[in-house]
DNA sequence: TATAAGGAAGGTC
DNA sequence: GACCTTCCTTATA
């Protein structure tokens, strides 16, 4: 694998570690999402990558690359940020290198986390990882996305008309200016795309690969090259990122292939993000679902039961 | 009211 | 022609 990414705050070095202690629920401020007060925790559905941009919102996250392995265990991409362990007694011998190895181990994981997300959504969205390579299409459908993954009200339209270019020879001020409630926010999620797709760039094939394949997922791909997605396909693609998408659609029985959509609504509009419908929703999506009972893909389960499904050929 | 089932017509590749 | 998408009616929990 190529060099570890560091990620710092320019100027809350705690911030890092805290997030990295959090468990799976962590909640970022609330005034930096800009919620309203109405609106309850559970009802914000962030996957990884996406809380940690939150999480540093709106500051600015970055991305850098470590010194080289023989750096000292107090290295940093940039001085100024000091880790929480040095303001402690200064692990030394063993002991230091056990804790620089672990945050090392950490920083590695956390990073293929970001690569896996950025690749998943790449992936679903059918857009290139590059923010430079895409088109006006392309950037709507990354607009769609992000407004759909932060539940933002609608944004996109701040944003028409521009290519991947454009929006990458914008400043933060720049997206402010077009909205200036999540102009930030939108800036910084831009952000870690252009990291990661630099990281991807930079990594040799063998590790970028390891780091965005940790399933089938990269299999489905395969299998299907340069054709337009189907619908089972898609929903097999989300049922493998439980990670991310469990919340909307989940197994119930994988060995059997019965599913079930948790979040019809959910679904349904990631498919028409998917395929550019924007009016789809579960009653389309459904009977999309239903024509595959003919077909021998999908059917409904011996036992019936809302939104449970069944893939005829289990995974 | 939401979901399920399926007919029918039309669009896109 | 395959694969949806859209619209529709009817049935059911």
């Amino acid at each position: 694998m190529g060099s570890p990414l560091y990620i710092s705050h320019p100027h809350h070095p705690d911030t890092r570690t805290a997030w990295l202690d959090e468990a799976e629920d962590v909640k970022p401020p609330r005034s930096l999402l800009g919620l309203p007060p109405e609106l309850s925790w559970s009802g914000v559905y962030l996957p990884y990558c996406n809380r940690l941009a939150i999480e540093e919102n709106p500051w600015v996250l970055r991305m850098t690359e470590a010194p080289a392995p023989a750096a000292p265990p107090s290295r940093t991409a940039e001085p100024g940020p000091a880790k929480p362990s040095q303001a402690q007694e200064p692990p030394s011998g063993m002991e230091g290198q056990v804790e620089e190895c672990c945050l090392e181990q950490v920083q590695t994981m956390v990073v293929g986390e970001v690569l896996k997300d950025v690749d998943t959504a790449c992936k679903l969205l059918n857009i290139a990882s590059d923010p430079l390579d895409w088109s006006y299409v392309h950037v709507q459908k990354w607009l769609l996305w992000t407004e759909h993954l932060y539940r933002l009200p609608q944004v996109s339209t701040m944003f028409q008309e521009l290519t991947g270019r454009d929006l990458c020879s914008m400043t933060e001020a720049d997206f402010r200016q077009r909205s200036s409630q999540y102009g930030d926010m939108l800036y910084a999620h831009l952000d870690i795309w252009r990291s990661a797709a630099a990281m991807k760039a930079r990594c040799p094939p063998e590790d970028s690969k390891s780091a965005a394949d940790d399933d089938s997922w990269s299999d489905v791909m395969c299998d299907y090259p340069s054709q337009p997605i189907h619908l089972w396909q898609f929903l097999r693609e989300l049922l493998l990122k439980p990670h991310n998408y469990s919340r909307c659609i989940r197994w119930l029985n994988k060995e059997k292939g019965i599913f079930k959509i948790e979040d019809s609504a959910h679904v349904a509009r990631l498919w028409g993000i998917r395929k550019n419908r924007p009016a789809m929703n579960y009653d389309k999506l459904s009977r999309s679902i239903r024509q595959y009972y003919k077909k021998g893909i999908i059917r409904k389960p011996d036992v019936s039961r809302r939104l449970v499904y069944q893939f005829v050929k289990p995974v």
